[in-house]
DNA sequence: CGACTTTATGTCTCTGAGTGACATAAAGTC
DNA sequence: GACTTTATGTCACTCAGAGACATAAAGTCG
């Protein structure tokens, strides 16, 4: 196993005086572990499906118990959202990072999407097969949907803010919801469409670009 | 038992010269099982929670084994999936049945969006409470997210239609995916906030009516 | 009425997901 | 090496869910 055993990284900063013992994992250390985890059960559930691979088998092909496996994820679908969360964690900070009073469509190209966007990553041509399998996988939909979901608060938050409107208040959640459904949607096309015609790497990430900015395009002119 | 236990309603139409034997059940009265089984469940899930009802459980409050259960739903929490595609599938009938080259925020007056919105019917009250059910037990948010995912396809239809574009083009997808997602958006905002202020049936549904409203208006306006 | 047929449900059994309790190994300090 | 803390493994258990088969329900036809 190169994954799980052993080998803690030193934490980069002390906390005040913790007692001896072995030093706990760091967060960057389990989130390796987890994206190993990640990859072998993406690799099993695409060559043999979600349901005939056990967690058994995931920990055996990182080289670590099943009991293992559910320490690091609730669910046996679970095991990919780190795959998932990736690229919408990048959108997230990039929504975080924009100032108010710009518009949303600038997004993007100014945080370099070629190499920070959704889908982005090693794992590109993985994620692309994965969110393809979300279509035939209701468990991997599920989950697919619920990461999407998880980062709804934080956009209604964002919007809220730079409108200058409370938290709650029901005009930027509506807007939040759309905001996210329209990058999903267009992440799923991507993948299911125009993904696999374009095995050259560059070309598939323009390509993507350019759907994700029709996505805000739309978002921006609403549905009419 | 009130439910499951025999009872065969006669088939309207005859097939053409079925052969002799039991008659199976209308699909009618198998929506009236689903719905049964579909309270039962709801009305553990919001007592106990949902980790701690089991499908005997289930199936005991209806009068029925926990494998008749199992055959009416794929798991335990979709048992409360008909109360929840209720409400969108009188949206989506909605949609279907409104002509091309009419704005969309005409939907929910002109089809009585007091009786028929969703959310109506006599189980508003429990749809209420489920959804904001939701937020503490990820196995109905995904119920939740699912139901309206699956309706996102035939918004897709309907709106590439009325736009005289191919049914998987990239735009029309994704304002299906902004539609849904503001709908869905609404309906929890309704159900989190202003749901229980107002026990009233009639103010609650003024209320809901619009909430939807402004669903739809910014779904028409996008967000700027 | 009873023989026959078809459907719906129950019973039994099995795999596997996921959890809790406890043992053991890893990795440090003194 | 003694001691401490954390990470993982092992074992035992509950329950979700499916398959195989038996039985009951509800009809038709003689």
């Amino acid at each position: 196993m190169t994954a799980a055993r052993g080998r803690t990284s030193r934490p980069t900063s002390r906390a005040v005086s913790r007692p001896t013992g072995r030093p706990p994992l760091t967060e960057e250390r389990k989130a390796e572990i987890r994206l190993e985890i990640a990859r072998a059960a993406v690799e099993l559930f695409v060559t043999q499906g979600v349901a005939a691979t056990t967690g058994e088998q995931i920990g055996a092909a990182v080289g670590v118990s099943s009991r293992t496996v559910w320490r690091y994820f609730p669910s046996k679908e679970s095991c990919v959202r780190p795959l998932f969360s990736a690229g919408i964690d990048r959108i997230a900070d990039s929504l975080r990072r924009w100032g108010p009073g710009r518009p949303l469509d600038g997004i993007f190209d100014s945080e370099r999407a070629d190499e920070d966007g959704p889908l982005a990553g090693p794992d590109r041509a993985t994620v692309g097969a994965l969110v393809r399998l979300t279509r035939t996988e209701p468990g991997l939909r599920a989950i697919w949907l619920q990461t999407y979901d998880e980062a709804e608060p934080a956009f209604a938050r964002a919007l809220a803010e730079r409108a200058g409107l409370p938290a709650d208040d029901l005009r930027p959640t509506i807007q939040a919801a759309m905001f996210n459904a329209a990058l999903r949607a267009a992440v799923e096309h991507y993948a299911l469409h125009t993904a696999d015609t374009h095995p050259d790497r560059t070309t598939a990430q323009t390509e993507l670009t350019e759907t994700l900015r029709v996505a805000l395009e739309v978002a921006a002119e609403g549905v009419g």
